[in-house]
RNA sequence: GCCGCCAUCGUCUAGGGGCCUAGGACAUCGCCCUUUCAAGGCGAAAACACGGGUUCGAAUCCCGUUGGCGGUACCA
């Protein structure tokens, strides 16, 4: 057996690596998948961490599928999260160009190399012939392996099959030649030996008639002509890197290390979609959560610091990252967890902060205007008012609702509060509190002036604070639960407050 | 079907033969604080998938079973 591939199992900067250089190689056809940007953000660390490099990188050969407007997405996505890389198709860098699609003429030269030395081989089969090979494994019960038929066609033969390709306008394509009783190994960085007996992969197609490269192959020659040191990508790559074992031995180059992290899952134990759980980044951010949290939690996706702390700073992850300590198994992800630890970043901010963070919302919903066009009084009042929220939210996307009421003119009641609260019998404490406030000028309008009314009030009549502060509360907000109540009343301003008061006393329910 | 990977509380995980009557976090439940809601404090409940080995001793090592996931493409 044959065992000479094996990768190394090395730390970096500790025996012989020159230059940490790892990669991320998305493909862009689609939004950012969080799987996509959990592996990306893996090799970021790794790379911060040991002085690395960091590359981007375009897999951008499914022609069909990709678009540029994807591409834009990555960058964006990536610095969202603060994932910055020191190579890309935007950046450049020594190795260039990033993207696949201009790297033909690469391809083009290591796979005629591999002709020359017989790895590979025209195949001039079409899908349905391939196909009716496989029906036909499928139907005896056997393993599919292709059949090797264009590997052992005579010249005549050859000649008739390019013959025929060319008339349909058509190429050969180039099949890998996999040999046999090869046991295909590597020590991989999370998982240790990992083996496959060659016999089990069938000869792969390694390029298009048309020279396009295929995924296992343009991968190989990427990260051998990009010096990438160390590969690590998710599980689901383990089955393919058999078949890049075999490449990089015909290429008589030794392969980078391997490490493949766990998937991140739905809560369903499947791959994330809409139905379990949004599976892009973008919908994150939508939803109202910090980067710096989505990075906390992804980063604590498969890995844990030795002393177990959870809420940890960019820097502090960086600091403690080891892929040691990355486990092997799949994680389900869990927003509620996520929802904690956004609540967690959220209430760490300063007042100015939280307000820049929030108006993209706040305007969102329609609440307040462009962020250049307010007034310093304007920006001062959404610090009141989102300072108010701060510990009662967990995602930004529920500033607009939860705080809609003090910027509105017209207020939604909640039916069930009026019903419940604003019941006639709490009219003489309502008239009373806007006898008492109406004193009140706008100068004097503060917590401690509200509080000594309205307490003053419930002291004297030797009521419970309850029985005249819900009232007041639906009052002015529309609903049951809100911040503290002078609090509250500080911030929405004499004039609505006792507009609404009032406009509540014409609308009590019976009883 | 075949090949491969994975398997500790509901979830993320610590654990790498005795320190485990299995620790932490989220969620859940209870209590405290309290003008409501939060936040915060305290506490409770909750797991080593199963079966064989190895060993004086196994959550930790080995084998098998079961389950989940991935691959089996001229997708990446």
């Amino acid at each position: 057996m044959n065992s000479e591939l094996i990768s190394p199992t090395s730390r970096p900067a500790k025996d012989g690596w020159h230059e940490i250089r790892v990669r991320i190689a998305p493909s862009p056809t689609g939004p950012v998948h969080l799987g996509n940007i959990h592996t990306a953000l893996f090799n970021w660390l790794f790379a911060r961490k040991y002085g690395g490099k960091f590359i981007l990188r375009f897999e951008d050969t499914d022609l069909e599928r990709s678009d540029r407007k994807w591409e834009e997405l990555i960058y964006k996505e990536m610095r969202w999260l603060g994932l910055d890389w020191d190579e890309g198709p935007d950046v450049g860098g020594p190795y260039a160009p990033y993207r696949q699609t201009e790297r033909l003429e690469i391809y083009r030269q290591y796979a005629e190399r591999l002709r020359e030395q017989g790895d590979v081989y025209y195949c001039y089969c079409s899908p349905e012939e391939l196909e009716a090979e496989r029906k036909a494994a499928e139907q005896s019960g056997t393993v599919y392996k292709y059949s090797r038929r264009c590997l052992h066609l005579t010249d005549t033969e050859r000649k008739a099959k390019e013959e025929e390709l060319r008339a349909a306008g058509r190429r050969p394509v180039l099949r890998f030649r996999v040999p046999e009783g090869v046991t295909l190994a590597w020590d991989d960085l999370i998982r240790g030996r990992i083996e496959t007996a060659s016999d089990t992969i069938s000869d792969f197609v390694i390029m298009r008639g048309n020279g396009i490269p295929l995924y296992n192959f343009a991968v190989v020659v990427d990260d051998i002509t990009m010096k990438i040191s160390h590969v690590i990508r998710g599980e689901g790559h383990i089955s393919n890197t058999p078949m890049q074992l075999l490449v990089y031995r015909a290429l008589g180059e030794r392969p980078p290390a391997l490490g493949h992290i766990g998937h991140i899952l739905g809560t369903d134990g499947k791959k994330l979609s809409k139905r379990n759980g949004d599976a892009y980044v973008g919908d994150y951010r939508d939803r109202g959560f910090l980067p710096e949290a989505l990075f906390n939690f992804l980063a604590l996706l498969g890995w844990t610091p030795p002393d177990g702390q959870e809420i940890l700073s960019r820097e502090a992850i960086i600091e403690a990252f080891e892929l040691e300590r990355v486990g092997k198994s799949p994680a389900i992800f869990d927003l509620e967890k996520l929802e904690w630890m956004n609540g967690v970043y959220l209430r760490s901010l300063d007042r100015e902060e939280l307000v820049r963070r929030a108006l993209p919302y706040l305007q969102r919903a329609g609440l307040v205007g462009e962020p250049g066009e307010l007034t310093a009084a304007q920006r001062e009042q959404i610090g009141r008012v989102v300072g108010l929220y701060q510990e009662r939210i967990k995602t930004l996307a529920e500033i607009g609702p939860a705080t809609e009421y003090f910027f509105r003119d017209e207020i939604e009641y909640d039916a069930k509060a009026v019903q419940k609260v604003l019941k006639a019998a709490s009219r003489p404490h309502l008239e009373a509190v806007v006898a008492r406030l109406e004193h009140l000028g706008a100068e004097e309008w503060r917590v401690e002036t509200l509080e000594r009314e309205l307490d003053g009030y419930v002291a004297e009549q030797g009521l419970r604070r309850l029985e005249v502060f819900q009232p007041i509360r639906v009052a002015v907000t529309g609903r049951t639960a809100s911040p503290p109540l002078f609090d509250t009343l500080a911030v929405l301003g004499r004039e609505k407050v006792l507009r609404r008061l009032r406009y509540a006393l014409d609308h009590l329910v019976p009883g």
